[in-house]
DNA sequence: GCTTACGCTTACGTTCACGTCAAGTGATTG
DNA sequence: CAATCACTTGACGTGAACGTAAGCGTAAGC
């Protein structure tokens, strides 16, 4: 039983299997990896990313698309491994989730607004579409 | 009766009361007019924003928010109003709009999933919490 | 009549998120 | 052995979305 994903015996990736799999360029990963988003171990010189440094992406590029800047997703990163064995630390944590996840929630109530607005705007270019083929059909 | 917002007779308003009503910078809404997405009237050379402009400004804020660009939103915002009587100009604009609604019901999923993780992840974290509380408590 | 507040244009500066060379390093391959 | 990949590290360039500073106009209030 083989994996459909190209990765070696560790599971780790290359680059460019990396860049193939989430359609990004290499010159955004090892930006990614200076603002210490993700974090691919080394062979030499060469990058290897883990399951993790996927995972990671795979949020990353989420945030992304819902206009999160890098700053704002480094900070989303930090709930999802909390590295530190610190009780204090792991309190800012969750009340920084907690405010994200209202932030989340909210955003989904305004998309839901926004998708019903559109919806009403196209019915309504859809009858001016109408009206107008009635009016040369008159004619 | 009177209006709470600060709009004078006609219903327009100065750029200040525009900043201070939608917390924006009056160089925004400058940049905004420059790239046509709002189009105050002119008083010699003070502007006056109508409610059009308020309407258009309040779509602009939200695809912001939704992480659009200020071109994707440019062709948003055409969608909502259909200045022009061509019957192929508005065929082409309401299959821009269901794309768009396509779009942004797939991005209504993407989120739903994203706020479920990170309420697991908050769940996660509180019970380490929990955790750290029973062990420091066994002490 | 002078200041203060508000607004205008022009134009250069800045931040973010990369793009784009340039020059070099191993590893395979004909 | 030369060449070709795939990858590396700088370093400078770029487009989007504004910020910021300079210099000017105008109307209100003291």
């Amino acid at each position: 039983m083989k994996q459909s994903l190209s990765l070696d015996a560790h599971g780790v990736m290359t680059i460019g299997q990396m860049c193939e799999a989430f359609d990004v360029t290499p010159r955004t990963l090892r930006f990614y990896e200076q603002r210490n988003l993700i974090a691919p171990i080394r062979e030499g010189q060469r990058r290897l990313f883990t399951a993790r440094d996927r995972a990671r992406l795979k949020l990353i590029l989420r945030g992304k698309r819902f206009g999160f800047s890098l700053d704002d997703i480094q900070e989303l990163l930090e709930l999802y491994d909390p590295q530190d064995g610190q009780r204090r630390q792991l309190a800012a944590t969750l009340e920084r989730a907690v405010e994200r996840l209202a932030a989340m929630q909210a955003q989904r109530l305004e998309l839901d607004a926004a998708i019903d607005e559109l919806k009403g705007q196209i019915g309504l270019v859809e009858r001016m579409l109408a009206d107008r083929g009635r009016a040369e059909a008159a004619e």
